[in-house]
RNA sequence: GCCGCCGUAGCUCAGCGGGUAGAGCGCCGGGCUGUUAACCCGGUGGUCGGUGGUUCGAAUCCACCCGGCGGCGCCA
């Protein structure tokens, strides 16, 4: 045993009675009724209720007891006993206890509220409630590493100090670069761009910035992001990409995370059909007369508000495309529909509920044509030099998207607002803890 | 950037036709041999977010400021 011969919370329920334990944690719940003391404890695993009682543990064990307050961390050894009274029908008879961290008094008792709460992050993020969701993002994160690795994509890492905009300045966080100014980066874009000539098909895991100054569920000031960029990759092509992604992850977490998301509550049905591809694909001209059909003002040239989103998320059970918006609408490096110049070979990827958790794109390959896209959108093409240079010099098609991270396990956690997707959420006016 | 709502005890809140502050939980002390957010008895606890104004008198009315929350736009 790895563990110096503790065993965790789940392995001591898998034992037989009389079968002796040793068990570390933290305490979870803790009541003194005089001469016998419950204390149920805490571990990455689950809980376990351990007795300290006068009729079969030592004197100097029941005093220690007494000590162990909430959220105090213990070591305890004791026999095993089956009893429907414990939680989870069994405990563990304690004659050896040692308090090894004591806690009084802990802050986070149960009905508090939002900014107390999060004023408390570094001890909120204890709860069995967050915990259950670390363990899903970690389950999550493997995934992506492995679609990744199994369908030949490099890993790279791209810089997060940047000196230009991917797509407008205003929303960029500003950082003194020894007198200079750099901005913290909002994607890895156009470097997973540069870097498809030497690899043909990368990604990477980076933590995004934007100064949005957005008030919603949906949103934080520093996430992380999911890219891929693919040489040779159609529209078409990269979002089989996606669907694939997203159907591998969520499977994955089926499989192997299906305890915490019924902890949770969430059922797994809710997510099941995600995990079969193709996703549907919705035209953006489908939409917009879909929309109106169910009583939007929108027309051609439009973008999707939250409300929008909502709507058309109703025809759905699983994740779901729509394709080909508006060129204007989208950033300049969409590459223009060669049939209708006034659409963009592009796609969001919407869950139910969530809304937008990926945005993708065929690149505008064309030397010129993105010189008169970049200008069109009011940027200046001596801004963008040396990503110009990557159509310069044996330009490519090529093709890419984002996912939002934390988006992503919103919708799998059926958290209802993002800031509980991520352990130290950052937004406006809050930097601490 | 825009639109709402909220700041009273450690926490969650009540009090707001103006008269000097309350509850529940927590915490502290005591009791209890089966607790499950334990229970019972007793105790502790506040510059009513800040500043200025109206008034004999302001938690309460007015103005400004600060802090927070929810939503929209924008995005992932």
């Amino acid at each position: 045993m790895p563990r110096d011969g503790y065993l965790y919370t789940r392995e001591v329920l898998g034992l037989e009675p009389g079968q002796r334990a040793r068990v570390r944690g933290w305490v979870y719940r803790y009541r003194d009724l005089g001469s016998k003391v419950f204390i149920v404890l805490r571990d990455p695993e689950g809980i376990l209720q351990l007795v300290a009682s006068e009729e079969h543990s030592p004197r100097e064990v029941l005093e220690e007891a007494r000590r162990a307050d909430i959220e105090a961390s213990i070591e305890a050894e004791g026999v095993v006993a089956r009893d429907p009274r414990a939680p989870g029908g069994v405990e563990l008879r304690l004659d050896k206890l040692r308090v090894v961290g004591e806690s009084h008094d802990f802050p986070i008792k149960g009905g508090e509220g939002i900014d107390y709460l999060l004023d408390n992050r570094h001890l909120w993020i204890r709860s069995r409630k967050l915990t259950l969701i670390w363990r899903i993002r970690h389950t999550a994160l493997q995934a992506f590493r492995e679609y990744f690795e199994k369908h030949g994509f490099w890993e790279v890492s791209p810089p997060i100090l940047t000196q230009a905009a991917v797509e407008g300045g205003a929303t960029l966080f500003k950082v003194d670069f020894f007198g200079d100014t750099a901005y913290l980066s909002q994607s890895a874009q156009l470097y997973l761009e540069a870097l498809i000539y030497g690899l043909e098909k990368v990604w990477s895991l980076t933590p995004s910035f934007r100064a949005e100054r957005s008030r919603t569920r949906r949103h934080l000031y520093e996430y992380w992001h999911l890219e891929a960029e693919e040489a040779w990759a159609r529209m078409e092509d990269e979002m089989r990409t996606v669907e694939e992604l997203v159907a591998y992850a969520t499977k994955k977490i089926l499989d192997e995370r299906l305890e915490e998301l019924e902890q949770l509550r969430q059922k797994p049905e809710r997510l099941e059909p995600a995990t079969k591809t193709p996703y549907p694909r919705l035209d953006y001209d489908e939409a917009i007369a879909r929309l109106q059909k169910k009583g939007f003002d929108v027309a051609f040239g439009d973008d999707f508000g939250a409300d929008e989103e909502r709507a058309l998320g109703e025809d759905y059970d699983t994740p779901f495309f729509i394709t080909f918006f508006p060129l204007k609408i989208k950033a300049f490096y969409m590459k223009e529909d060669p049939e209708r110049p006034d659409r963009a070979r592009a796609f969001d990827l919407l869950v139910p509920g969530v809304g937008e958790i990926v945005g993708g794109s065929e690149r505008e390959d064309d030397y010129e044509k993105l010189v008169q896209h970049i200008k069109m959108h009011g940027l200046d093409p001596r801004d963008y030099e040396w990503y110009l240079d990557l159509r310069r010099y044996g330009s490519v098609p090529h093709s890419g998207f984002g996912l939002g991270v934390e988006r992503y396990l919103m919708w799998i956690t059926g958290a209802d607002h993002i800031r509980d997707t991520i352990p130290f959420p950052r937004f406006r006016d809050r930097l601490y803890p």
